[in-house]
RNA sequence: CGCGGGAUGGAGCAGCUCGGUAGCUCGUCGGGCUCAUAACCCGAAGGUCGUCGGUUCAAAUCCGGCUCCCGCAA
């Protein structure tokens, strides 16, 4: 089958290399401009133009599909390539009619979330934000609203009590490169059936901003520790930035006020009504990031020393 | 030229201000103790102090260039 395929992010890697392998032939790739990155804010491909460039696919990157040169263009490429079908994962452009309805099996869409739940930009951090059991990956039919249209395949997986969102993000995108392959080889022969979203159950998972990373200590251990799963969650320490990249729900409860470091052996720290959280993985302003028992052998935490103050 | 921190045996750090013996917490290896242990005791191996150059009798330490890592900001 002949395809175009769109994507940007690592969760469109996988994919794109599994359609190749499995010997779909890719007529191009799109993928957003290259953008400055990091702090020589250096132009930086996107992780789906690296991959494409290595198979050596011919790569698109257009401003817009929708308007101006650009999308004119990019238009124009598209009937020249004439493809069967668009494959489009985490592109993060908004297609516009002309466009969906160019390829003779439309435009094909994986999306990391059990659909009608979680549409929208995020949906792999908001599962945990939101302590779901479970998650998944549905290939869908692309309509005109965002992640509306008919889903074709779904797989589920379940979400482990201290994973985080990269690890989930990996599992994901696996499921994804093997459910898109299956789509793509059900698509000629029609064995697929359309299911429409029941639009009452759905709801949208918002982009992520950095104030929901921020360690509130207030807030309950489990509240935070899905917060440190799903986004990576910060504060300070002495006045430096500290990052945390994992940790544990203490049992126990403590009468220390929220914040508070009540053992300097283990990391645990004081939370909302009396809970206590322990981190396991750390990064302090500066320094690389390390498990918790490495973090505590050259750094002497202070017992009782607030976090976030 | 956006701001700032950092690079020291396998890991994480101290030492640099005030140049002159390579330190700490672990890990590894060997031995001991113990019913036993990730516990305790004794011992050992392992480092061109990121890199290139400069100053000096002497540089981890002072000066300059470069590379890589990290926080902020985008």
């Amino acid at each position: 089958m002949k395809i175009v395929f769109m994507g940007t992010p690592d969760f469109a890697v996988a994919p794109l290399q599994a359609l190749a392998e499995a010997g779909h032939e890719i007529a191009a790739v799109f993928t957003q401009p290259d953008k400055p990155n990091g702090r020589k804010m250096k132009l930086v491909p996107s992780p789906v133009k690296k991959a494409a460039l290595e198979r050596g696919l011919p790569v698109y990157q257009p401003t817009s599909l929708r308007k101006g040169e650009d999308a004119e263009s990019a238009l124009q490429t598209l009937q020249e390539i004439a493809p069967d079908c668009i494959v489009v994962a985490a592109y993060g452009q908004i297609l516009p009619k002309a466009v969906l309805d160019l390829p003779k099996y439309g435009c094909i869409n994986i999306h990391a979330s059990l659909l009608p739940k979680y549409r929208g930009a995020a949906p792999i951090q908001h599962v945990i934000l939101d302590g779901e059991p479970e998650t998944g990956v549905t290939i869908m039919q692309m309509a005109e609203g965002l992640d509306t249209g008919d889903m074709l395949l779904k797989g589920a997986l379940p979400i482990g009590e201290n994973e985080t969102a990269d690890e989930l993000h990996d599992r994901l995108a696996a499921l994804g490169a093997e459910l898109i392959v299956k789509a793509i080889d059900a698509l000629p022969q029609g064995t697929l059936t359309p299911e429409k979203q029941d639009d009452a159950l759905s709801c949208y998972a918002s982009m992520i901003t950095k104030q929901m990373s921020a360690l509130d200590f207030a807030k309950s251990a489990l509240e935070l520790h899905r917060v440190i799963c799903a986004l990576t969650g910060f504060t300070t320490y002495e006045g430096k930035r500290l990052k945390v990249y994992r940790s544990l729900v203490a049992s126990g409860t403590t009468d220390a006020a929220p914040g508070t470091i009540i053992d300097a052996d283990t990391f645990t720290v004081a939370c909302g009504d009396g809970t206590r959280l322990t981190f396991t993985e750390v990064q302090l302003e500066g320094s690389k990031r390390m498990q918790t028992a490495d973090f505590l052998r050259g750094k002497k935490l202070t017992q009782g020393a607030v976090l976030g103050a």
